[in-house]
DNA sequence: ATGAAAGCGCTAACAT
DNA sequence: ATGTTAGCGCTTTCAT
């Protein structure tokens, strides 16, 4: 059987209240006690139930995330963000996927209401705020949106400035001396869209115009990431006008754009400089080191992690929001080797 | 406040028993009430406390999975077949990393013990099986160890059987014709001994000499694994005695190798066939698409999930083990595009 | 077909 | 400094 408060108390000739005195350190306890029953709780490898402590203080010091996906590094960052968040506080993160599916999400949602987390922090699939606002009604559990969120939800939210990711990525080209900036985007997204109204943003302050011939749409689904971004990069090339610059939506496009120059001997980055997105090692680490915006998931998760911890400790009842700031991290597609000057690593 | 069952029964003027025995679906109820319960429940968005169910009856139909990272992409698989396999069963699955530190993932280990998750799976870190023989002990909680276990640990196994993974693997590219075939390594670990001694089985098997000078280890860890796999393919191109098939312990180091490979001007697969490992959909849609070895992520969550639910039904006593038996994906790398032949995806 | 009582392991509030 | 009592929300057992 497993070992209980009971067992100790038993063993040690004490009640089992002295025990959970100890364990959770209040002070009106002798220090002999104290000893004693830590040297005990230990040689039996005493597990606390936190079912019974949660039925009776309504809360069980844990988290919950859900994410679409758990193979992915960008929430695995995110997850090690939160944990490093929380941990110190004593929380504990529990993680469970959706698997890409908004049915499957809301069951999981309900499966941590009734594991009794005390804060759901989550990357949604759903469209809309019905479900949300349904559950979260009768439910006290804060919630806290990740990286985009149902238009009219309440609750908390941490997100990344997305426009900054393109503002950032366009002015680090445009400051390498790139006149003709290309940007091959992704499939359309609300971030996509961001990323965008950023790159021209950055175009503008530096009154360089946006020709339209130069942004990419690579969206044929059947191809992979690195085909789109070849033949992205071809059909730039082809073009009268070639960029000196290129920007990409993630880093495998840059890698297979990257390619595409190589194999039309352009040099990199003497006359065509990358940048990517994700700040992917494997990727970025590959034939050129790839420049990459680090789009912040360990920062996301941190920053979301400390406003869980917030809303709890208040109650529950007011909402924040953040939002990370990426970062660029640059390497030889876009600077080349700079003696002198330290490559960030990473 | 949280709706509890006792609400639900003040509503319809029952008591909390008729509702607590419709949820769980007992037949001693008659239709009537059972369909006034399910509206009022419906209604109301109830949420059943598993903490308190738990507390009763010592189960939480909920498995615990720790990963020494949640964003790896055959982590996610596993998750993935676990889930798939315990669903139809009412079982949940939460995960937890241990951010591949052994200390932490005992901690990870004592939340979801304390959580009380009915069975234990893990992808361990640990190499004695001091503290699972030492918590095992007492806690009667199934374990079940996935992809490597310590030595002497008691508990079910789930793992790969990385000797078929080196041993189909050569297999294929002797039967594509290749006599003298090339094994990048990673650097050294038990599965790596294990596809080693595979391929020296299947070259054996086919009365192929096995050449030192073909076995290249890559294991500079200051370099990515995409350069690790350029360099060792320049040296197995620079000694005499050239090969005409390649492997790879991983798909990154194809990529590489098959990077150096286009340098040199040899042609693939023409001249030299690569087989990698891993099945990552993004490294194989590269540009020229990757035969590689599927290692059966799914598939050993599935078989971990359903004997995890084997162990849990027969009231933890016994143990089981399962091996997965890896699977060759073809592609153009090995077999060049052959018409009348389908390619398989994925 | 429905319900009352007891108790799972823990802790808040209150004795001693 | 240590212990007693009661009760969190649920289910098992046993009435009715």
């Amino acid at each position: 059987m497993r070992v209980r408060l009971q067992d100790i108390a038993d063993d040690l000739n004490l009640s089992k209240m002295t025990i959970s005195k100890v364990l959770r350190g209040q002070a009106d306890i002798s220090d002999a006690t104290k000893a004693r029953v830590l040297k005990r709780v230990k040689e039996l490898n005493y597990i606390p139930n936190i079912s019974a402590s949660s039925l009776r203080t309504g809360q069980t010091r844990t988290l919950g995330l859900i994410l679409p996906s758990i193979g992915k590094p960008f929430f695995g960052e995110v997850a090690a963000g939160i944990t490093h968040a929380v941990g110190a506080a004593g929380y504990g993160l529990i993680v469970s996927s959706s698997q890409e599916d908004a049915d499957a999400e809301q069951r999981q949602i309900e499966v941590f209401l009734s594991l009794q987390v005390d804060a759901l922090l989550i990357v949604t699939l759903q469209e809309t705020s019905a479900f949300f606002n349904q559950v979260g009604r009768l439910k006290e559990t804060p919630v806290i949106f990740l990286n985009g969120r149902p238009a009219g939800a309440k609750g908390s939210y941490a997100g990344i400035n997305e426009e900054e990711v393109g503002r950032i990525a366009c002015e680090h080209l445009i400051q390498c001396g790139c006149k003709r900036i290309a940007y091959i985007r992704g499939s359309h997204s609300a971030a996509g869209d961001m990323r965008y109204k950023g790159y021209l943003e950055a175009l503008a302050r530096h009154r360089l115009t946006a020709h339209a011939d130069l942004v990419a749409e690579s969206m044929n689904a059947d191809e992979s990431e690195f085909v789109r971004g070849y033949t992205a990069m071809e059909r730039l090339l082809a073009r009268r006008g070639r960029p000196d610059g290129v920007m990409t939506y993630t880093d495998m496009l840059a890698a297979g754009a990257m390619e595409a120059a190589g194999g039309a001997r352009v040099r990199v980055p003497e006359d065509i400089r990358f940048v990517g997105c994700g700040n992917d090692a494997a990727i970025c680490g590959m034939r050129i080191p790839l420049t990459s915006m680090d789009v912040g998931g360990r920062e996301l998760g941190q920053r979301a992690g400390k406003l869980a911890l917030r809303v709890i400790h208040e109650g529950g009842r007011s909402t924040y929001r953040a939002l990370v700031k990426p970062r660029l991290v640059r390497r030889r597609s876009s600077e080349g080797s700079r003696p002198g000057r330290a490559m960030e690593r990473e």
